[in-house]
RNA sequence: GGGCCGUUAGCUCAAUUGGCAGAGCAACUGACUCUUAAUCAGUGGGUUGGAGGUUCGAUUCCUCCACGGCCCA
């Protein structure tokens, strides 16, 4: 096992720190001096060579080289990695006896003089230098080189993707890729709300303790508040205090914070993940399509330098506006069977039914016709949501939140972005009638009584705010994770979030 | 929850039909003052994820369990 005591590389290094600690060595200093970076130091090489000035470096030794009375290492801090070049002629006999007792990934500060060697690379000749931090368990060795090409050749890694999303702190030291993805990752982040403050958004921040969960059709995470003495549940959705926040007169908001779902884990599921929610107030779903095509287009730009993105093989142009397909007529593609016949009658349950059963789909007698109809859509759609796409026209049944379509009362004003299969998001025109969204809270409330666990209840308070009146909103929330996923290539959500969850070893 | 695959040295991976568990890197000892996957000589390191079973003999076959991955619900 890793970390055991007597493993014998663990003895060996907990030897060597003993020898510095005998050498009046401290193997932990609490101040390290370095005047600039590995990256900076580079950068002014051939200058620093000219000037023979000295200059100070600290970082971690990623390769040894011993050669006798000289040692060549490899030093890297965050920003780049240089060669090291220790001399026993230089240092001394005490100094450089230290160096022998240095291990891969520990920490050193170095003084020294920039040189270039016979091969041509650029490397600090060392003067002096000094123990910052001993490494006491050995570090997974990746060696990396050159080809004639001048391409990066990898020779082992760090693979065990266990190891990777349990110890990301190895990924990272070990795997660049992995350490980039995590740097576009803040960097999108910070790009969404450069481009939603542009636009006059205003930044808020809303209760992740909740007493009702709602906005959403998920399970929650129960805890308790000891001294109210009350159940409160972690946030599934940040909704139904934004558009409070709507009503109280903030036109345009949008959060960006955890939310909580107490649900299976898969390739784009994690039960804490990020999303971005937003409202404009006198828009609807319409405009939250055109903010959205936007959006990626800026995101793509921003961190491309072009409007095409490649996702797992698949090339999109976010150039192109998004394809609109009704979830009806998705399953009509599929499928061949129309499951709208006209507008104000109620679906074909009948057929809803019978497809639901080809595709070995189980509802209960009471489930109502809209929930069958995402079954069958779940079930058949996945090839048309490879092209950037805009599911729209949901069963309003579905969709709790959100305004009906005034031509079609079945329908709701409502989208799901879909690219290359990742579901992106939800959107809807909100919906503002306090009557009416009471009567579709009870009726969820109804469906939860029969036996629906991610059925949503009555939020009265939210009730009372619409009440006072809310305007005409347009509302979207962004699954930041997936979009990340989205633009580093990544093929699960756990490559994107640092800690994922993982089962208790 | 179901199906399939995986788990062997610190890391990456081998191991024939069921027949003494290996390699490279890392580690240790020695040599080596411009090397760079440094090189050369030598050495140590394994309850083969765990528990049972079959067998003269199990990394290999069977059962259960744990963890992970992929697919499905």
């Amino acid at each position: 096992m890793l970390g055991d005591e007597t493993l014998d590389q663990v003895r060996h290094r907990r030897e060597k720190r003993r020898r510095f600690e005998e050498a009046g060595v401290a193997p932990y200093p609490a101040r390290s001096a370095r005047d600039r970076t590995v990256a900076e130091m580079l950068e002014k090489f051939a200058d620093a060579e000219q000037s023979g000035d000295e200059f100070a470096l600290a970082g971690r030794l990623t390769a040894l080289r011993g050669h006798g009375k000289a040692t060549f290492a490899d030093l890297s801090d965050s920003s780049g990695r240089v060669q090291l070049y220790f001399k026993r002629d230089t240092l001394g006999e005490a100094s450089y006896g230290l160096v022998e007792s240095l291990d891969l990934g520990d920490f050193v500060g170095v003084r020294g003089r920039a040189m270039t060697t016979r091969t041509g690379e650029p490397t600090l000749a060392v003067t002096g230098w000094t123990l910052l931090v001993k490494s006491l368990r050995p570090t997974p060795v990746v060696k990396q080189t050159e080809d004639e090409k001048g391409e990066l050749v990898r020779h082992d890694a760090l693979a065990d993707v266990e190891t990777r999303y349990r110890q990301r702190y190895l990924d990272l030291l070990l795997n660049p890729e992995s350490r980039r993805r995590f740097e576009v990752r803040t960097r999108l982040t910070a790009l969404v709300r450069r481009f939603l403050d542009e636009r006059g958004f205003l930044e808020v921040e809303t209760p992740v303790l909740q007493p009702l969960y709602g906005g959403a059709a998920a399970a929650p995470f129960t805890t308790h508040h000891n001294t109210l003495d009350v159940p409160l549940y972690l946030r599934i959705a940040d909704e139904l205090y934004l558009k409070r926040l709507i009503v109280g007169g903030l036109e345009r908001v949008y959060e960006i914070g955890k939310d909580f779902r107490n649900e299976g884990m898969d390739r784009t599921h994690n039960p804490e993940f990020t999303q971005c929610e937003l409202y404009q107030a006198f828009s609807d779903y319409h405009g939250m399509m055109g903010l959205f095509e936007e959006l990626l287009k800026f995101l793509a730009v921003e961190l491309t330098g072009g409007t095409r993105v490649v996702y797992q093989g698949r090339e999109v142009d976010f150039a192109k506006n998004f394809r609109r397909l009704p979830v009806l007529e998705a399953i009509k593609e599929r499928t061949g069977v129309d499951l709208g016949i006209m507008p104000g009658r109620d679906f074909d349950r009948a057929a809803a039914l019978s497809l639901a059963k080809k595709y070995t789909l189980e509802y209960p007698d009471h489930a109502p016709t809209g929930k069958i109809i995402m079954g069958i859509f779940d079930a058949v759609a996945e090839p048309l949501l490879q092209d950037p796409v805009f599911v729209i026209d949901y069963p309003a049944e579905v969709s709790p939140l959100a305004k009906t379509k005034p031509e079609d009362p079945r329908l709701a004003e409502r989208f799901e972005p879909h690219v290359c299969g990742l579901e992106l998001g939800n959107a809807f025109s909100e919906q503002n009638d306090p009557d009416v969204q009471r009567a579709v809270m009870e009726a969820q409330a109804a469906q939860r009584a029969l036996g629906d666990a991610e059925a949503g209840q009555v939020d009265e308070d939210f009730l009372r705010a619409l009440e006072y009146g809310m305007p005409p909103t347009g509302g979207l929330g962004i699954g930041l994770d997936r979009l990340v996923m989205l633009f580093t290539d990544a093929p699960s959500i756990q490559d994107v979030i640092l800690f994922p969850q993982m089962r208790p070893k």
